[in-house]
Order: structure tokens, then sequence, then C-alpha cells
DNA sequence: AGCCAGGCCCATT
DNA sequence: AATGGGCATGGC
């Protein structure tokens, strides 16, 4: 017999602002494991007593405090916004669970967030991770960031467009890219020659973005989804990958075989809160518990 | 050792 | 429009 859980609605998540500290109390759905490891970001270090996360050139450090959390970092303005700290996660919880499976998904990765990355970096590290595995791509993406970035005295930012556009195929693969170094140098070139195609992206419903963004090459269905989720917050999408195909044919014995069919199957159950119900499944699923 | 990984490209049908 | 082979490389 299965029992549901439901959540309670508790917004007493108090946010203090100042120049280089995010002081959170009481917050609404933080765990730094659960949003580092969850596979939407991949520069990042977890310690014992507390985490880094880098995006583009900015830097924050994380430490935990039972109900307290401390952000220090070069830009909280930046960051307030990174960690997606307007949103109400309790109430996006409670209306995505709807069987016992989702129920025990959320309660596993009950402190996830959906970052808001940068959308150039996002595109690049998505076009790296397709048939990839996460500890190589995070390699890849420092070995990258180290090289071309910049100092920013204690770690590299990510290479800005113009600098990344200028690396050669040999440097890709070196950097452990493989077989999508040629689709990088291609779609690098796209985009340094077109500036305002970021423009584009942001100012499209999600299918647009979606139709704009598969036109680069290394960015196909599951890819684009990952950046219109994670770089464009669009969450009326959900990627599927070998793990969410598992969990359809394993946990919703579902007969659907096409990744195109699962995705629809996915996205009419859980409407426009689809990304985050993706989040709660893929990082359940790859935990290995179920 | 051998299968797998946050799939995509491209030729063929 | 749909299908399937090929693909770099390291993790486990």
């Amino acid at each position: 017999m299965s029992v549901f859980k439901f959540y309670i609605i508790i917004n007493a998540m108090e946010v203090l602002l100042e120049r280089n500290k995010i002081t959170i109390n009481n917050p609404d759905s933080f765990r730094i494991k659960d949003i580092l490891e969850c596979g939407q970001v991949f520069r990042y270090n977890i310690f014992s007593t507390h985490a880094n996360v880098l995006s583009k050139n900015h830097c924050a450090d994380i430490v935990q405090d039972k109900n307290d959390i401390i952000i220090n970092c070069d830009d909280s303005d930046y960051f307030h916004n990174y960690f997606d700290l307007n949103t109400d996660y309790q109430a996006i919880k409670q209306q995505l669970a709807v069987n016992p499976l989702m129920c025990s998904a959320i309660e596993f990765g009950q402190g996830i967030r959906i970052l808001k990355g940068d959308l150039f970096e996002i595109i690049i590290s998505f076009i790296i991770s397709a048939n990839n595995n996460i500890a190589r791509i995070k390699k890849t993406l420092n070995f990258i960031s180290e090289h071309l970035g910049n100092d920013m005295g204690g770690y590299y930012s990510f290479p800005d467009i113009d600098v990344l556009a200028q690396a050669d195929e040999g440097f890709f693969a070196s950097a452990g890219c493989g077989y999508r170094s040629s689709y990088l140098v291609h779609t690098l070139n796209i985009l340094k020659n077109d500036i305002s195609f970021f423009d584009g992206l942001k100012n499209s419903d999600t299918s647009q973005a979606a139709s704009k963004l598969m036109s680069l090459k290394g960015v196909g269905e599951k890819v684009a989804d990952c950046i219109l989720l994670f770089g464009l917050s669009k969450t009326d999408v959900f990627p599927v990958d070998t793990w969410i195909n598992k969990v359809y044919k394993e946990n919703f014995e579902g007969t659907l075989s096409k990744r195109k069919d699962i995705r629809t199957f996915f996205i009419d159950l859980f409407g426009n809160l689809s990304g985050y119900a993706q989040q709660y499944l893929f990082y359940y699923k790859r935990s290995n518990k179920i």
C-alpha cells in the first residue's frame, strides 16, 4: 500500500540581499547536494562543510547551516536570480505529487531548484553532454574554462564567445569533446556571427526557440529541451534522455518507444511544470533507488 | 573487458 | 517522415 505525501505550503522564506552575500532564513526547498547534483550544472565542487558553483564569470560559495543558507558571492543580484529565489517550490511540488512515484521522487529531491544558467554556457555545455556521462562532462567543461576562461582570482570564468570561437577542433578534442568537437566549431561560428541569435531566443516562445536551437549543429530535441529549461527558464519541456527512458519503461510501465512520444506523454501529464517534474524523476532514477 | 553515458548526424528508404 | 548505423572517449 502506498501512502501519498502532500506538502504543506509554508512560505516563510526570508531573503536578505547584501552586495556579496545572500542570507536565506527558512529556505523553501534548498539543498546544496540536490541542486548541484541533479544534472543541470557541471562546474561545481561539494566539500564537507560547503560548496561552490561557477556560472559564466561568477562564483558563489554556499554554506548550509540547519535552517539557514548563506551564499557568499561576487554579485548577489546575479545569484538571487540564478538560484531562482522568487519561485515557490512548495507549491510546485504539491501540484506534481500526483502519484506515489512522484511523491517519492519529490521527497528524495526535495531541495532541487531549477537554476537560471547563462544561455551561452548552457548551449555549449549541453552540446557536450550528448551521449556522454556527467563525470566526463564536468572534466571537459573545467578543462575548457581553465584553458580559455579568464583568471578571476581563485577560479576561471567560462570563456567569452569570441574567445571560444577562436578555438579549433583540435582544442576541443584535447578537452575530451570527442566527435562533438566539429559540432562545437560549427555552432560557435554561427553564434559569433549572429549575436542577435540570443535575443531572438529570449524573445521566442518555447516551440519557436526550440526550432532555432535545433538549427545548431549538435542540438537535437533533447539537448534543445535542456537549453530551454536551464538556459531560458522554459518549464513546459521534458528532456528525454537514457535515464528518463528507463523511468518511463520501468516505473511508468509505458509502451511507447520513440523518445518524442515519451516526451509528449509526460508533457500531457505535467503541463507547464514538466521541466520541474523531469528533474525530480531524473535525479531519483540516477540515484539508483528505483 | 565490455557496456554505457543527460543523443545527434546523415544516408537511405 | 521514418529508420538505423556510426560515432570519440572515459567512467564504472
